[in-house]
DNA sequence: TATTGTTATACTCTATAACTATA
DNA sequence: TATAGTTATAGAGTATAACAATA
């Protein structure tokens, strides 16, 4: 069974063989930096999922909605609800689109457009301060090591 | 707003001020790696919490459930029913501690070990698949630095 | 026939509070 | 009083199948 890693960064007790496998520590630090996330936009409803739409929206207007999904990784069933959501509280607009009238074109509302300006200053404020002592350089080869994992989905 | 990338790697839309965002790729990319993870163990019946279950009571054996918990970041109240599982299929023996009268004394049961054995070799397969393209000190240099973020955990 | 969005549904993960039994 | 495990419950994320309207 190979090398067996005692302790590691562990404080209390061993994680075993997970310390050899990317996709345990991947797990973990994405939630750390998740719930960061979370802290960062307390009180604003949004959640991680809707920063992201109104990200890609915000990039692309007049997207559909199945775009979006696919961009971000979200079913269409699963949408739905998360598109009705940013329209019921004014920060999406979504309107029948000219070339294709079963879908949907969406934008950013000007409230849209306030709190997405807010959500990413926080949030760049809070992975800043997280991310403190990781060198520029070490952050820009973070993300490109993730970005090659990310391009292997399927 | 600063810059806003177009398109990075994406190939239908722009990601927007996302691709800035390291708390994004983290979510991504581990969404790749849980997904292959999946289809590696995929008949065993085992998911990846009672995967890092398994190698937790396997580096520590006679360890109790909040203990396991704790390694893991998993609450006390989530932790009842997946160790509930895997004693009910006989991967876990489970035995009040003799130290202490109110906690359980959790090891792999030898159908554990064989299914651990299992899963971490086919995990491993599916990783060095993966992340083929990564050199060995790009991974490396990967689970160093996700490392130090989990340490920022709070 | 294929695609866009929808509904219904189910499973997993996560979070909180209140309880018991032991310490 | 504090800790180990439990129960109940609720919210959020994710997955599948089947449907209507449109292409």
């Amino acid at each position: 069974m190979a090398s067996v890693p005692t302790a590691s960064t562990s404080d209390e007790v061993a994680i075993g063989n997970l310390d050899g496998l990317v996709g345990y520590h991947l797990r973990r630090a994405s939630a750390v930096v998740g719930n960061d996330f979370s802290r960062a936009l307390d009180g604003t409803g949004i959640r991680q999922v809707l920063f992201n739409i109104l990200s890609i929206v915000n990039a692309n207007p007049g997207i559909n909605q199945g775009a979006v999904g696919r961009a971000l990784g979200i079913q269409r069933a699963n949408m739905v609800s998360l598109i009705n959501e940013l329209v019921d509280r004014d920060l999406l607009d979504r309107k029948t689109a000219a070339e294709d009238r079963r879908a949907f074109s969406l934008t950013l509302a000007p409230g849209g457009e306030a709190m997405f300006k807010d959500c990413l200053s926080r949030t760049r404020a809070h992975e800043d301060q997280l991310l403190s002592d990781l060198g520029p350089g070490e952050r820009t080869a973070l993300i490109e090591l993730l970005s090659r994992i990310k391009a292997k989905e399927r």
